[in-house]
RNA sequence: CGGAGUGUAGCUCAGCCUGGUAGAGCACUGUGUUCGGGACGCAGGGGCCGGAGGUUCGAAUCCUCUCACUCCGACCA
């Protein structure tokens, strides 16, 4: 409970539940002889933000070497990381954009267990089908356990012990939970870990065209997310598999060092699904917008048509590697029916709910994001994930008007701003700035210091602006 | 799981072949000069050389075993 809070500490041998209080004074650091002053690492010198001059070894890619080197995530053993402040934050900016996204189209949050019996899996078969990608465990009581890598069996189980007629559909249930699956060789980072944090959403309608309309509602959902995350991301058909039909997406984002090629129509990039004019409540509705998206040719290598191809006017034929973040599917009665799950019909007679499910890989993204948006100086972070909105660079730290200045800035905007206020040289803040990658740099020199300017850097272009303290805090609270 | 490597200071690495008791740069501490794009000087601190066993008067160095990590392949959100 302590996660989100506001600053506050338990004093050890106080009473059971009495929790002593200590505020913050977020303006001026003291000269008070104080021993203790809260502090949440928003102050660089006080941070846990890590940054390395150097690539570490082991990290092959650029989003991995710009994690370690800007703080991010810690190796702890192979493919499994820790998350240090600036990387939690992140991970949380891009966790709430999704959930907002669901919430916005009904599904309901929850939170499923990271360990699941093995009996569940028995039960729909693939306890034996998993194979060794699947990490099992045994308790004292050498019970069969298993850490995780999906939840279709525990949440169909779930929704088969409370749902009981087809009136109460169609739902839509996820949840954003740390998964593990036992890759036989990690690499890249977060970008192929074993252990990662994930969005999974799980459908249960009354029928095939019920379903239909849930999984247009999430291709629209996530459409919606990856624009708000400042990503392209483009839909690709998917394989089916097995069950065959359409209803299967892959989201890729576009970056050099994707695992897959990509062809995809230009057109794509241009539109904005924020205001696309969708009643998600409405079949014919959700049908054109289906319609109209999927009119856009978009493909993996593996499902590319050179025919259907040819018919995308050249000068919009786009092509270049992806990353998958994102994949919807509608799987049908695979589980339900294994599993026998049913709820009752109109008729009275039981059957057998339609499921889907849909996942963000919300720890990917973060790699893939940077994939996507770095320089030769570091990360280039979208406003909207960004650890912080912008670091306040004190050019001088001990000059009376730098130092005033700073601290103005930073009260001004409680938990936005990380102010670097190490006794270092100017170069070192810039190079720190750029490689964290905050969407503003908010520079405070002694030169304009005098006159009450500071001067703001657009980190995306390198724009420079010289402003006032006040216009500057309402420019960069305002993007 | 096959194949190939690497483990020496917080990071990047040298030393190993040809055994003689541990090094550099960066980082860190103190200090002085610097101070708008990763400064410089002086003085410091920090490593049972991944672990275990063996050979030897003596092992970071040679041998055996083991653990971890990385890369290539197969696999994959």
């Amino acid at each position: 409970m302590c996660i989100t809070g506001p600053p506050w500490r338990c004093r050890r041998g106080d009473p059971a539940g009495s929790v002593v209080f200590v505020f913050s004074c977020s303006t001026i650091r003291p000269a008070t002889g104080r021993f203790f002053e809260v502090d949440n690492g928003m102050r660089l010198s006080r941070g846990f933000l890590p940054t390395l001059k150097e690539n570490p070894a082991e990290a092959q890619i650029i989003s991995h070497r710009l994690m370690l080197r800007a703080g991010l995530v810690r190796q702890t053993s192979a493919g499994i990381y820790a998350w240090l402040p600036a990387g939690w934050r992140v991970l949380q900016n891009i966790a709430r954009i999704v959930r907002e996204e669901q919430d916005a189209i009904g599904a309901q949050e929850l939170l499923m267990p990271t360990i699941q019996p093995a009996e569940l899996w028995k039960r729909s078969g693939r306890y034996d089908a998993y194979g060794p990608e699947m990490l099992r465990i045994q308790d004292r009581h050498e019970r069969d356990l298993l850490y995780g890598p999906t939840n279709e069996e525990m949440i169909t189980d779930l929704f088969g012990q409370v749902v009981k007629s087809y009136r109460e559909l169609p739902q839509v249930l996820y949840h954003i939970q740390w998964k593990f699956r036992d890759e036989v060789r990690p690499r890249f980072g977060v970008m192929r870990g074993r252990e990662f944090y994930m969005k999974d959403a799980y459908s249960f309608d009354v029928d095939y065209a019920s379903a239909v309309d849930t999984y247009r509602r999430m291709m629209l959902a996530y459409l919606r997310t990856f624009q708000r995350l400042g990503v392209k991301a483009i839909p690709m058909v998917a394989d089916t598999g097995p069950i065959g039909g359409e209803l299967s997406h892959e989201f890729l984002i576009l970056a050099p060092t994707g695992e897959s090629g990509v062809f995809f129509d230009g057109a794509f990039e241009d539109q904005d699904w924020l205001s696309e004019p969708v009643d998600i409540a409405d079949r014919e509705s959700l049908d054109a917008f289906f319609t109209r998206m999927t009119s856009f040719y978009a493909a993996t290598d593996e499902k590319h048509d050179e025919s259907a191809w040819t018919s995308v006017p050249a000068e919009r034929r786009r092509e270049g590697r992806g990353i998958e973040v994102g994949h919807i599917f509608h799987f049908g009665r695979k589980y339900t029916e294994s599993m026998d799950i049913t709820v009752s019909g109109p008729d009275g007679a039981p059957l057998y709910p339609e499921m889907g499910s849909y996942g963000i890989g919300v720890s990917r993204l973060v790699a893939a994001i940077i994939e996507a948006s770095h320089d030769e100086n570091g990360i280039i972070w979208p406003d909207s994930v960004a650890p912080f909105r912008a670091a306040i660079l004190n050019l001088k730290t001990g000059d009376v008007a730098c130092d005033a200045i700073c601290e103005t800035l930073y009260a001004a905007a409680p938990g936005a701003f990380l102010y670097d206020d190490r006794a270092e040289r100017a170069g070192v803040k810039f190079a720190d700035a750029d490689l964290m990658g905050h969407p503003w740099q908010i520079i405070v020199g002694p030169r304009g210091a005098k006159e009450g300017k500071v001067e703001l850097k657009r980190r995306q272009d390198g724009a420079r602006f010289e402003l006032t303290v006040d216009e500057a805090i309402v420019r960069v609270t305002a993007a």
